[in-house]
DNA sequence: TCGCTTATTGACACCGTGTCTATTTACACA
DNA sequence: TGTGTAAATAGACACGGTGTCAATAAGCGA
């Protein structure tokens, strides 16, 4: 049995993974975790001071399995600022569907609770950071059109979640048409 | 006193109106409401079968209120199909910030409240018919520069209230610069 | 004054989170 | 083999908030 070898704090991480996975936005129950868990629910705040910060451990957790920073790292080579754009645009947005079901949660617990708020602010900050130099990287080649700032918020409302789930979730595009409209969108509205 | 002369009814409304306006995003306790009409928590219960329907009676009663069909009706009179598509983004994009506080709080409950999503989701079918009139409009004069669906899912998306969000409260922007970038890059992404 | 509607009051069931305590299981170490 | 310690369980509980219910009161038209 796969869960068998891992720890009880990994297990319940699996666990919340896959329900909040299963229903994006919906913050599940801590008694559901721990059934999916095979564990007391009360096992769960031995490991984790409330739901909140457990959820806010699964994000953290996929980063790590996903490998966030080496993903990123590779759009930060490109050469030119257009290459570089483009790299950055596909690594997110190819990022965004495996993240989805936890985000949305954190996204709409984060309108409630100050702790989700906080963990959901910092992601958003460090996407907007990655947006912005993506822009830098255009304003260098000389190829920007518009002011730096505006063209990092710009980037950063296109590559957003919401926007993902519009026009993915809400209107069926396929993930290949929404990485190649974005872009066009993208290069099109900064350059 | 202004609210003297109101029925129950409607100060109930408006008081749910102005404690989602304050916390959008955050659905009021029915105590606060209660409180704020100057009623019994329970004289809710006589108006509105549960907290859900209340919020869903205050958007119809902003529309009421606002008169939106009147305001979409300027944008269908207009000449051409970029005409068109100009006035439509300023009428609706001017009306987000009118509804936002209880349009977030409907679309963070439609997440986990069956009865919520579907108001929200029929608000958002008008929507994006809204958009496909548009979007068709353009391609009669012949200035559509891709397939009519896409378009209007790409619209649509564009004039989303996450997208209004993101700009206006997260990054900042005056609500004439949000008009005239959203106006702009729809213009160039569909043209 | 009667009868009807509208509103109030207080109590209650229900659900889910988070807390607490007593008890059990598993395992390392002597 | 026993003992100590950490991890986990079981069960009970307080709390906050929604929605329900029943009894009562207030206003008002006929």
């Amino acid at each position: 049995m796969s869960s068998k070898d891992l720890t009880t704090r990994d297990r319940i991480l699996n666990a919340a993974w896959t329900l909040l996975e299963s229903n994006p936005g919906v913050a599940a129950r801590m008694s559901d975790i721990a059934k999916k868990a095979g564990v007391s629910r009360q096992a769960l705040y031995l490991h984790f001071p409330n739901r909140t910060e457990l959820f806010i451990a699964v994000t953290r957790h996929q980063d790590a399995v996903f490998g966030v920073q080496d993903m990123l790292a590779a759009s930060r080579a490109a050469e030119t600022g257009e290459e570089r754009l483009r790299a950055f645009i596909t690594a997110w947005g190819n990022y965004i569907p495996r993240i989805f079901g936890v985000a949305k949660t954190l996204l709409v617990m984060s309108e409630t609770d100050v702790d989700a708020a906080q963990a959901w602010n910092e992601r958003m900050a460090d996407m907007h950071e990655g947006c912005a130099a993506a822009v830098t990287a255009l304003a260098r080649d000389g190829v920007l059109a518009m002011d730096e700032t505006e063209a990092a918020d710009l980037l950063w409302t296109l590559l957003s979640i919401p926007t993902w789930e519009y026009l993915t979730r809400l209107c069926g595009w396929p993930q290949e048409r929404y990485l190649s409209e974005i872009t066009r969108l993208a290069r099109l509205g900064l350059c």
